[in-house]
DNA sequence: GGTAAGCCTGTACCTGGGTACCGGATGCAA
DNA sequence: TTGCATCCGGTACCCAGGTACAGGCTTACC
């Protein structure tokens, strides 16, 4: 009565739920939730509705992880995923992999004004946001207007 | 009968919600969020219950903005506005916009890992995510594990 | 005095990527 | 067979920084 969770496969046992979390490092939770977001697919069930995952799924969430360092959102990993699992290789891949490097380089640039404003901070010596008392204030930064809107600036 | 919400003021007229909010770029709900934050003081009334701000508020909502796209977040922002308010200056920016400064250099050296790894899927033709057929592939990336845990990557 | 634009409060919802909690069912070993 | 660990589905909540909507009151101008 050992083995349940074998319910076939050429050699190579199932994992449960826990196992898979731990192995790649995320909480349960997420594996349900990377379910629903169709990124890995609906596992196997054991009889009684235990979920029973191929020991790939762990390589799967590592490369999910990467590629969300890479500043893939989930939603376009889940396309590239999609994409290679019909119609062979994504050759949409190097593209959006350069697309990424161009957002990259935009956000990189952004902070590098930021960096610049905050060391004119630092060294102009300001003491306040509003009455700032040293002289040639930089504040409040008349450069800082350009490079995207307001909203969402990098923090 | 015009001019009801010149309250008093030395000369200087007070101006309504819609017109703070556009003179300032910013949504009138907004405007209510920041005074719940207690970024911006209660303004004064008219008769009738409709805001009556006087015209620096504009400018501390530049501030404001100014802040953010430096990095520092609305709960920052409001301390350093409180501590300016209150004791005179603050010396505290100073050692705060240094701090922000480090933040600023983490940011860039991920993204410049990031940009690394990228680039490298990019010269070495990568095709897809789990079963690229590129000769030494580079994915999974293994040096992406380091620098800060996985969550929240920037995007 | 009529009417349209503007403002009021309160509450709910949004994005993105998860986490937490609940009551109940299963898995598995001694 | 008993007992504990694990897992189930469903729902609600978290973060930050807002935004939207409903239903009603004010203000401004003719």
């Amino acid at each position: 009565m050992k083995q349940d969770l074998v319910l076939q496969g050429p050699g190579d046992s199932y994992l449960r739920s826990g196992q898979v979390a731990e192995q790649a490092g995320v909480n349960i939770q997420t594996l349900r939730y990377y379910e629903r977001r169709g990124l890995i697919a609906e596992p196997a069930r054991s009889p009684g509705g235990h979920r029973a995952y191929p020991p790939e799924t762990v390589t799967l969430l590592t490369v999910i992880k990467a590629a969300q360092r890479l500043g893939f959102t989930l939603e376009e990993v889940a396309e590239l995923l999609d994409t290679g699992r019909r119609g062979h290789p994504t050759p949409d891949l190097r593209a959006r992999a350069q697309a990424k490097i161009a957002e990259v380089d935009a956000k990189i640039a952004d902070l590098t004004t930021i960096r610049h404003a905050l060391t004119q901070v630092v060294t102009a010596g300001c003491d306040s946001l509003t009455h700032c008392t040293c002289p040639d204030c930089p504040l409040p930064f008349a450069d800082l207007a350009e490079g995207r809107p307001p909203r969402r600036a990098e923090r």
